[in-house]
DNA sequence: ATAACAGTTGAGCAGTTGTTCAACTGTTGA
DNA sequence: TCAACAGTTGAACAACTGCTCAACTGTTAT
């Protein structure tokens, strides 16, 4: 037995045969729900795409057109307008319309202390 | 002219024809460059998915081995310790062998914070 | 009314990604 | 030495995703 952990020693009253049954069965009754580690899962989905996350830091700097973001990040419109759909659905962005055009913008400053930890992160 | 921006009457000097060439150069000049918007969405893409959510969710409790992951998600050994590779490879947990056995757990704890951050986002 | 422009949308395609399967390494105990 | 077990790895496959293209809506100006 070289392991250092305290539970090591399997519980007599339980015969399983898991490898560390008391970790296992702790991190069980501890862990999130399904549903919210699904719900947080699908949020970092929407961040882990470079076109969006370029899209995302634009915005964080002013309001902008449809046609504004595609010139900055040389795509076409409907590329962006797909990507931004993504945002407006999951609340991420939002939107308003003034003539022809269609301006956006983040729609809560949690998205931008997250963005802000992330890279404090990765610049150590 | 509905739009009530200042930057909405083109600059005389500059006689392109991008609807609000003003945002657009400001956003520009302001925005982080492409290596750090590139890094930032690979980080959250690691984030993005559901089997590295439940797995990170689970060593923010306690370090655990491969086999008691395994366990805990009702996934292979080949299946959990693919996705730890890639976790492990960004730096986001680290291993020690003890034996037979590979413990991981939290490379660094911003990626705590990154979580909770994402959570109370959620739960508005 | 109609032309011009901003933006949206759905289908299709190419590239990516997560899991499975089988073969492998490394460590322990008999 | 060798069997047993924990974990790793690469190939293959199915599912997913982002962009393109073309057709569309909605608004403005003539």
């Amino acid at each position: 037995m070289q392991d250092d952990r305290e539970d090591k020693v399997v519980c007599e009253q339980c015969d399983d045969d898991v490898v560390h049954s008391g970790a296992v069965e702790r991190v069980r009754k501890a862990m999130p729900d399904e549903k919210t580690l699904y719900d947080t899962a699908e949020l970092f989905k929407v961040f882990g795409d470079s076109t969006r996350t370029r899209i995302l830091s634009a915005l964080f700097i002013e309001e902008l057109c449809v046609c504004d973001i595609a010139e900055l990040l040389s795509m076409t419109k409907s590329a962006v307008s797909h990507q931004l759909r993504i945002l407006r659905q999951t609340k991420v962005v939002k939107s308003r319309r003034v003539g022809k055009e269609v301006f956006y913008s983040l729609d809560d400053d949690h998205i931008f202390k997250i963005y802000a930890m992330a890279i404090e992160h990765l610049s150590e």
